[in-house]
DNA sequence: TAGAAATAAGAACAATTGTTCAATTCCTGA
DNA sequence: TCAGGAATTGAACAATTGTTCTTATTTCTA
């Protein structure tokens, strides 16, 4: 057999994605190989190698595109006026953004120790900025003296890491409806940064 | 060769956690080999069967004293008046805990998907009970009248969840020391419930 | 419609995987 | 001191790993 019939790039090369992304988050990077990834696909595993130089290329393509994406999409929100706004804007925006892509979410926290040195400092660099995006909402609430935060980097850390831990434990056929648990998560930031009820 | 000279179970078997713990930390479960492990102890390969029955029992076992630790020694830790106090000392306790056991805490929050469902739901009971303990204190604050929480459950998971991100990026030889840390941490927390500074 | 480019199959590679087991040596208790 | 249990080696197993390469077929372009 060779070439078989339909195949396309347009079409495969999003399939490998998806695949690889979907086994990662399932079993870990190292604990999935190529020749699952292909079943998956559906195409024998040499095909992949027309797709990615090797492993560790899939591995970071899935986590840069994903940072970028989480950049492109907080760029596109529409500005507000007051710092306290803008942060129930960030705060509802992280929740759903990540509810929306838990395998890609979870790749990107877990799998950070499988990158080459070089990978890794770029996914970090990403990963800052988008940092970055809430701290400057957090220095801008305490400048604006709306915000009664000691610290705005540790705020920082503390907020993202309280709303990326929701995709650990949120079910969909849970207690709560997932605007229910939106608003709660907003209402516990709210508080932390000291802003009134 | 056979048995080598001075070895001895008591000291070979903590070794051989030891190695497991901080490979599977550094590396990932599945991308660490039972040779290496062996080769860290100092050790062929064969003999660490003598030891675990299998990688995945190996896995198992570090969760589980892990979080049995945890729970020992949150309950050795003295009895306070107010849910406020109660809270604070939850709070320092929790991150000085963490702090201690870096390796630890990473692979039982990592490695999850790696165990058979059975062990996975035996973990699951070790964490809930842990969280169970934050909710509890959470609610007797509500009760009192000194929280403001509109869901204790949700609160507890973001908490948690907030204390353990610590661990992801606080360094010994940052811009803060390991102390003003804990004190902002607990400032946030404190917000977070809505007790006055 | 012919030739070129794109796409995939399938076999092959050496290296590594978790686990088992007989053989061998050391250590301890009586 | 010596027997028996404890501890380890080292070889072996089949299965699986990431990657490369040649070959074959399909699709695209002119």
């Amino acid at each position: 057999m060779a070439r078989t019939s339909g195949s396309h790039a347009k079409i495969t090369g999003p399939k490998i994605q998806e695949a690889a992304q979907r086994l990662f988050a399932r079993h870990g990077y190292a604990a999935v190989s190529m020749r699952q990834i292909a079943t998956e696909v559906g195409v024998q595993v040499g095909a992949l190698y027309n797709y990615t130089p090797d492993k560790q290329t899939l591995l970071v393509g899935l986590m840069t595109s994903h940072l970028e994406e989480l950049l492109s999409a907080w760029g596109q929100e529409g500005a507000v006026a007051t710092a306290a706004a803008r942060l129930e804007q960030f705060t509802r925006f992280h929740i759903r953004f990540h509810k929306e892509r838990p395998d890609a979410v979870f790749i990107a926290y877990m799998e950070l120790r499988n990158l080459t040195p070089k990978n890794f400092e770029t996914v970090e660099v990403l990963r800052r900025r988008y940092e970055g995006a809430l701290e400057e909402i957090l220095r801008s609430g305490v400048t604006e003296g709306a915000f009664a935060i000691a610290d705005t980097k540790v705020a920082t850390m503390g907020i993202i890491a309280m709303l990326t831990g929701l995709n650990t434990w949120f079910r969909e056929d849970g207690r709560l409806s997932f605007d229910e648990v939106e608003d709660l998560y907003w209402g516990i930031v709210r508080n932390s940064v000291g802003l009134a009820g």
